[in-house]
DNA sequence: TTCACCAGAGACCGATCGGTCGCATTAATT
DNA sequence: AATTAATGCGACCGATCGGTCTCTGGTGAA
């Protein structure tokens, strides 16, 4: 083995903590929850972190790195701009599996820590910003290669995505069932394919 | 004054502590804080709380109905089924003054709640399913008048407006910036316009 | 004006919070 | 094998948590 014993129980606790903050939430999960989740005493789980604080970031690094992994598997290979958004979308509502529990980690953290805990919030807004970038880029690529129109906003196409996206994984987590997301995916669909795609019919002539 | 003075300090409390519970959370929000912002003390407001539960409780329903009031304002003047959703829409990026701070009071309680407390849980659960019903019913109103395409599946239509508005507006949180909201309005009305409406250019014809 | 009752204060409660630290044990280094 | 460094335990800390209870001053009906 090659990482010290110390460094796997580190992330060994991080692994066990991220599903608990991604459920109950930084203030929701308790030390006692981690002791029980990772069966270390207090003092070995400080041992490894300053504070609760630095854990749950930690935590939420390590759900958000999964989530956007599983998000964009298998999207390099495609050559298409707008057949590579379309593959995000599916990826999005079907590969869910692997995924740390307790639901999409940004919407979780953004809603919890945007009234205070500055340094979840900053975590948020990178993750956010991170996501945006890389959709906007697909975008940006497309228009150069002439597979999406040049009169089309690659940021307000990549914020649509992202916002109807996390909205609809709201209702159906609370709802608890996946309709909203189906419908904010299709919608997604025949957009991409409408108003995106170069070539496409655009949008009905209105003035 | 016909009210007695309990029940007028009654609402003096929740009317204070809706907006911390908004911003903080259920479990962010200390009974100090409460004690702070309504200036009694403890047994000052469990007199007309039986816990923290009950109380937080009605500080959702006074911040949502105070939301729902204000993004269904001026509504029902309107006679064409499709003007009233545009009209919602402007509402709900527009009126947002007097409204409890902190944001969306249904996406702050549903995201805190949906791993646990099942009673708020189910406060944000009736909330959503009020607001769905009432956009749903202008869509058949709509419908049945001949004002929206009759192939228009009206709780899709409902649901992907409820969705792409919470996501955005968490985005727009998030970032501090309005234009995530924006985007999202715009796409709708001219969602609206194209699918919903009745006579409108619907979908470009694919297989 | 009396008097029953309502409203609020604030001391008090046990439990739990996040966090510290000295110590024994275990792993890594030589 | 000997020595050092890394690791985890768990008692302990003060602060704060949500909640209770008794007592008192004020309110409002008779």
């Amino acid at each position: 083995m090659k990482v010290s014993k110390g460094e796997h129980t580190r992330q060994e606790i991080i692994r066990k903590a991220a599903p608990l903050f991604n459920q109950k939430g930084y203030e929701g999960t308790a030390l006692s929850d981690l002791m029980e989740a990772t069966g270390l005493e207090k003092g070995g789980i400080y041992r490894h972190f300053e504070s609760k604080q630095e854990l749950a970031g930690e935590a939420f690094s390590h759900a958000w790195k999964m989530a956007m992994d599983r998000r964009f598997e298998g999207i390099d290979e495609i050559p298409n701009a707008v057949d590579r958004l379309q593959q995000f979308l599916r990826n999005f509502r079907e590969r869910r599996s692997g995924l740390v529990a307790g639901g999409c980690p940004l919407l979780n953290t953004a809603i919890e820590a945007d009234d205070g805990n500055p340094e979840l919030r900053g975590k948020a807004r990178a993750a956010l910003h991170s996501w945006q970038d890389r959709l906007q880029s697909i975008v940006e690529e497309g228009q150069q290669k002439g597979e999406i129109g040049s009169d089309v906003d690659a940021e307000e196409v990549a914020t649509l995505i992202i916002t109807t996206l996390e909205g609809s994984l709201m209702v159906s987590r609370l709802q608890k069932k996946d309709e909203p997301l189906l419908f904010a995916c299709r919608h997604l669909e025949e957009y991409l394919e409408m108003k995106v795609r170069a070539g496409s019919s655009k949008r009905a002539k209105r003035p």
